[in-house]
RNA sequence: GGUCCUGUGGUGUAGUGGUUAACAUGCCAGUCUGUCACACUGGAGAUCGCCGGUUCAAAUCCGGUCAGGACCGCCA
């Protein structure tokens, strides 16, 4: 047996019920002649009363916080209620106590608001997981993957299981790579996304894919990012981006109101990639609050300002974000803070140009000609403050694009229960990568271009854009997709624009290439970072909380300890031979 | 690859060259009939992450190293 009845659903119209009730002892509290132990269990939190005449009350001096316990007894009214607690109105009078399990004394408190720090936390992650906080998000979770299965099985979609062992494709981020015992000095690897296997699927006739899907990517990690994570991963055929949006938009919506009961409103709106950079300097712009980025350089093309001009006569730009009176004031040390946030995206500085009643102040003040001055005046009012980065384009982008950020929390603009879906799209084919002098693909390389830029992937690559598209909310991209390429002449010219060899292309893509070959279906697709939306809907800035079993941020896991050495057999089994290298 | 923060009883912190290493909580023992962060009394518990150096003297200063965290690069 179980229990009869989950903790949590104790209440008056119980009274003078016999329950049995399993949990842990979250707190016992012995007045003498009176003990109390708060039991919890999944659900939540009864209290057990050992009134003096008790003959069980002798037992319980031996019970420590975290036993595991089993007790029957009587729902009774509480003489003392506690209107904190949900089921503070009664306590079960103990006739029958058995102790299931003992327990050692916890690392940490196993409570909410736990001060154990995070390499506690993760090497007893099994106690960590107890804290109602983090069993909370851990289900909001599942309750996120079950409203994502319930909406696309209802629409026919298939959840179809892609392998793990797969093949590498060096395009993108590192791999994970697992040796082949049976084709020795041969190596699989972990699939980054299922993409490639998603497109055979569409091309092998299954019209409406799905899978949540375990990803591995080989990089860094932040607070949120993990080497492994799971993708919501959809593909359909015979569709056009806005079906596919419009399908994520249902899907989204249906979340929404499953896991928090918020009805939000779809469509989406949708910027596009360029807007997204020129005015928020990201390609997941927060957009609960406004303050987008001015492009200043005009403003001063012919400034006296030393700093000034020699950025812009080195083919640089002066960007500036202007913080109105109304958003509130900054002191000039607020200003010298900013600065120190700006400075990890490049930014050498952060100038200032503050209009007061009787003209400006700042930084930059002195350096203003009378024209600078009107042009300033046309879009500053008193008490008003101009921040400005003279860069690049992409630092000055960067770096506003974050001190945007920072300044609507600092400054209160953001309203953190507003979700601002929306799409940015149309983004171009490639990026040019200063370091390896090549074009690489901003999206991935099966992201099909513009019909209208089709001609100019050998042209001029820089300025191909695709029928690609990102869902963002809160300044997090919580999702990306794309029609794919299923014309094989065009797929090939993306490789070729790419910088690989024929060779290469046959090595590593030819099973798509010839896949494509054989009739593929107009098709696209959207992947959703699960993690990422589980963490909006939570609450929570860090990944850790809303994966079970998650790694440091040196990829390691303090409760198993992996990863770790393998013994000899194993490795000359596979062939290896690990050298030392430090 | 880089920058920064943290490491002190079980847990979380304080401690800027000489302290009996402080505090909270947890733990142990005792008192207690209405607690719910029970209260009260008493007690145990720390080679100050590790290695080396400076110094008469190091938790404290210096160098290295390990671990955790945040960020930049990286993450098609």
């Amino acid at each position: 047996m179980r229990h009869t009845h989950e903790n949590n659903t104790l209440s008056a119209s119980m009274i003078g019920e016999t329950v049995t009730l399993k949990g842990f002892v979250q707190k016992k509290r012995d007045l003498g002649n009176l003990v109390f132990i708060d039991l919890r269990d999944f659900s939540g939190v009864a209290q057990l009363a050992f009134y003096s005449d008790n003959p069980f009350k002798n037992i319980t001096t031996n019970i420590k916080s975290e036993f595991v316990l089993e007790a029957t007894g009587t729902v009774v009214e509480r003489s003392s209620k506690n209107p904190e607690l949900p089921t503070g109105d009664v306590e079960v009078d103990v006739t029958d106590l058995k102790v299931l399990a003992t327990a050692k004394q916890p690392p940490m408190l196993i409570k909410d608001d736990t001060d154990a720090l995070e390499d506690t936390r993760l090497k007893y992650r099994y106690l960590d997981l107890r804290r109602p906080v983090l069993r909370d998000m851990i289900k909001m979770r599942h309750e996120t993957i079950k409203a994502t299965r319930d909406y696309l099985n209802a629409q026919a979609f298939l959840d179809i299981d892609t392998p793990i062992l797969t093949k590498s494709t060096p395009e993108g981020a590192r791999d994970y790579i697992v040796p082949s015992r049976i084709q020795k000095g041969s190596f699989y690897a972990l699939p980054q996304s299922p993409q490639l296997f998603k497109q055979l699927l569409m091309i092998g006739g299954f019209e409406k894919y799905y899978q949540i899907a375990k990803c591995f990517r080989d990089e860094d990690l932040r607070s949120d990012r993990q080497p492994e994570f799971t993708q919501i991963d959809i593909e359909m055929a015979f569709v056009e981006e806005k079906d596919v949006q419009t399908m994520s938009e249902g899907l989204i919506k249906h979340i929404m109101k499953e896991t928090r009961g918020i009805d939000i409103k779809t469509p989406f709106p949708r910027l596009s990639y360029d807007d997204a950079l020129r005015l928020y300097g990201t390609d997941k712009p927060d957009m609960r609050f406004g303050m987008p980025i001015r492009n200043l350089s005009d403003v001063f093309a012919s400034t006296d300002f030393k700093v000034f001009k020699s950025v812009l006569e080195n083919g640089g730009s002066l960007q500036g974000l202007l913080v109105e009176a109304t958003h509130g004031a900054l002191s000039r040390k607020d200003i010298d803070k900013l600065t120190d946030t700006v400075k990890p995206y490049g930014a050498k500085g952060l100038a200032f140009v503050k209009k007061s009643a009787d003209g400006f102040s700042g930084s930059v003040a002195k350096f203003l000609s009378d024209s600078e001055k009107d042009a300033l005046t046309a879009f500053m009012s008193e008490g008003d403050v101009l921040l400005i980065v003279a860069d690049t384009l992409k630092v000055c982008r960067a770096s506003l694009g974050h001190l945007r950020n920072v300044l609507g929390d600092k400054l209160g603009l953001i309203d953190p229960d507003q979700f601002d879906f929306h799409w940015v799209v149309h983004w171009p084919m490639f990026e040019y990568n200063e370091d390896e002098k090549r074009y690489q693909a901003l999206h991935h390389p099966f992201t099909r271009p513009i019909d209208e830029d089709k001609d100019k992937l050998e042209s001029e690559p820089e300025n191909v854009y695709t029928y690609g598209y990102d869902l963002v909310a809160q300044g997090q991209e919580l999702g990306g997709g794309s029609m794919r390429n299923h014309n094989v002449n065009v797929q090939t010219k993306v490789f070729d624009a790419l910088g690989l060899d024929k060779k290469t292309q046959e090595s590593r893509f030819g099973f798509l290439s010839e896949a494509l070959e054989y009739g593929a279906p107009p098709h696209g697709g959207i992947a959703f970072g699960l993690e990422r939306l589980v963490m909006m809907l939570a609450k929570t800035k860090n990944i850790r909380d809303v994966i079970a079993f998650p790694k440091t941020a040196s990829a390691t896991c303090l409760l198993t300890d992996a990863p770790s050495e393998i013994g000899d057999t194993q490795l000359s089994d596979l062939g290896i031979r690990v050298t030392d290298e430090s």
